[in-house]
DNA sequence: CGAGATTCATGTGAAGTATACCTTTAGGCTTAA
DNA sequence: AAGCCTAAAGGTATACTTCACATGAATCTCGTA
């Protein structure tokens, strides 16, 4: 009886309408045919790469703009049709992106060489090899291929914030040793200030060209998702004034068109899922809730126990009192290690993974001096209750704490 | 009352250690001439 | 003798520890009004 419920339910799931046409143009990645409102932007970064295609070596760029502003992808869909010109007219170029936020990908001066050379096909190991040794390889791979090398490296502050400016000197510095081949680097960040803390030389290499995304405006944005919501969805599938509310929310997000995106693209899985025949405003209102929660449980899956310990002991102890602060933490976080049988690291370390708790904003922890009593971090959960309750749940489940 | 010294609790930098992983090298074993 | 495998030696990156010093405003101290 169970079974041909199940059966059932998979026939009915078939025969009913899909909502969606095609679900990848709502997905981040997805690069349109046309981009929209980044007209200027294109044309500009056009008449910067153009020297490539005479072999010459094009300025470095520096890209700023908040996110969701369409750096990453005005950047990508400008260096794609340029390597496809530089492909019909059999000129070497490569194109290479590269997201340094990834954690244990590229975020340090190692990984992220080692990275570049995996997308030539080499495997590097992901430790014993001296740096030095990875940046020869790296020289001759590029050196042997002679092409012009376009280097996409997007959030580049986040690297800069761990690994430091020396590879980006490195790379600005790589070309005059390089025989047969060049660099260009683009650097997009969504971080204006960064380039302050900048060893001057880097920026002033690195920023040859600077160029700014405005955010997007309220109708621009409507404008972009009514373009991908045509191409994603069936017609007549979408609540009259959904685009605009989803584009009102992601207006009051400083103009964030991915956020707009997700949100539309969650708000169709649920309405999908509920069996409705349109996707209405109210499955946008849980589509936020869901978004902001998934993406921070999936935060802190991923992280170490140690840093799920630690995570733990602050929910638990915001949840009791205000005015949480380190040495409270840390003793709440020794308990928790002996319960479950995990040797703690030393208050040093847990000030650092605390730091970068707050860095994921996951936590705020700014550091405050109390004057007399000492100086130390202000400690505060950034999320909202609701999914603070889920992730200590999660939290206790999975490291088995009674 | 106010300027300067004091103090607290922990931030933070530097240097050292443990671990995991890498390449190189030398010795021992196998194999084929 | 040449070739292959294995284990030891020597090297690195990373996460963490240890040590020592830095911080910065509330509070205290003390001279002065």
């Amino acid at each position: 009886m169970k079974e041909k419920g199940l059966v059932n339910f998979f026939e009915t799931y078939i025969q009913k309408e899909p909502l969606f046409k095609d679900k990848t143009a709502l997905q981040s990645n997805y690069t349109p045919e046309s981009i929209s409102h980044r007209d200027e932007q294109i044309q500009n970064i056009a008449n910067i790469l153009a020297p490539a295609l005479r072999s010459e070596k094009p300025s470095n760029i520096f890209i700023y703009g908040k996110t969701g502003s369409g750096k990453t992808l005005t950047v990508r869909y400008t260096a794609n049709q340029l390597t496809n010109v530089a492909h019909a007219k059999k000129l070497a170029i490569k194109t290479i992106y590269l997201n340094c936020k990834l954690k244990k990908l590229a975020d340090t001066e190692y990984r992220l060489i080692a990275q570049l050379l995996r997308e030539y096909g080499k495997e590097i190991p992901p430790t014993g090899l001296p740096t030095d040794e990875v940046y020869h390889i790296f020289f001759n791979t590029i050196d042997k291929e002679k092409h012009n090398l376009i280097l996409i490296l997007d959030e580049i502050d986040q690297l800069v914030g761990k690994a430091g400016d020396e590879l980006l000197y490195n790379l600005t510095r790589i070309n005059s040793e390089l025989k047969n081949a060049q660099i260009t680097l683009i650097g997009i960040s969504n971080d204006l200030v960064f380039t302050d803390n900048l060893d001057p030389r880097v920026r002033s290499s690195l920023s040859e060209e600077e160029l700014i995304f405005p955010p997007y405006n309220a109708l621009q944005i409507q404008d972009i998702l009514h373009q991908r919501a045509k191409a994603a969805f069936r017609p007549d599938t979408l609540e009259e004034g959904l685009i605009e509310k989803c584009a009102a929310y992601a207006a009051r997000e400083h103009g964030d068109s991915r956020r707009a995106l997700e949100l539309l693209r969650v708000a169709a899985e649920i309405a999908e899922r509920d069996g409705s025949p349109t996707i209405k405003i109210t499955h946008l209102d849980i589509a936020e809730e869901k978004i902001e929660r998934d993406r921070a449980l999936d935060l802190i899956a991923g992280q170490p126990k140690q840093f799920q310990v630690t995570l733990l002991s602050i929910i638990e102890s915001c949840s009791q009192k205000n005015g949480v602060y380190t040495g409270d933490i840390y003793s709440l976080y020794e308990k928790y290690c002996d319960h479950i049988g995990l040797r703690p690291l030393t208050q040093r370390r847990i000030s650092d993974v605390i730091g970068e708790l707050d860095m994921l904003g996951i936590i705020k922890a700014p550091v405050i001096s109390k004057g007399r009593y000492g100086r130390t971090r202000e400690i505060s959960i950034g999320t909202n209750d609701a999914i603070t309750q889920r992730m200590k749940t999660m939290l206790v489940q999975e490291l088995g704490i009674a």
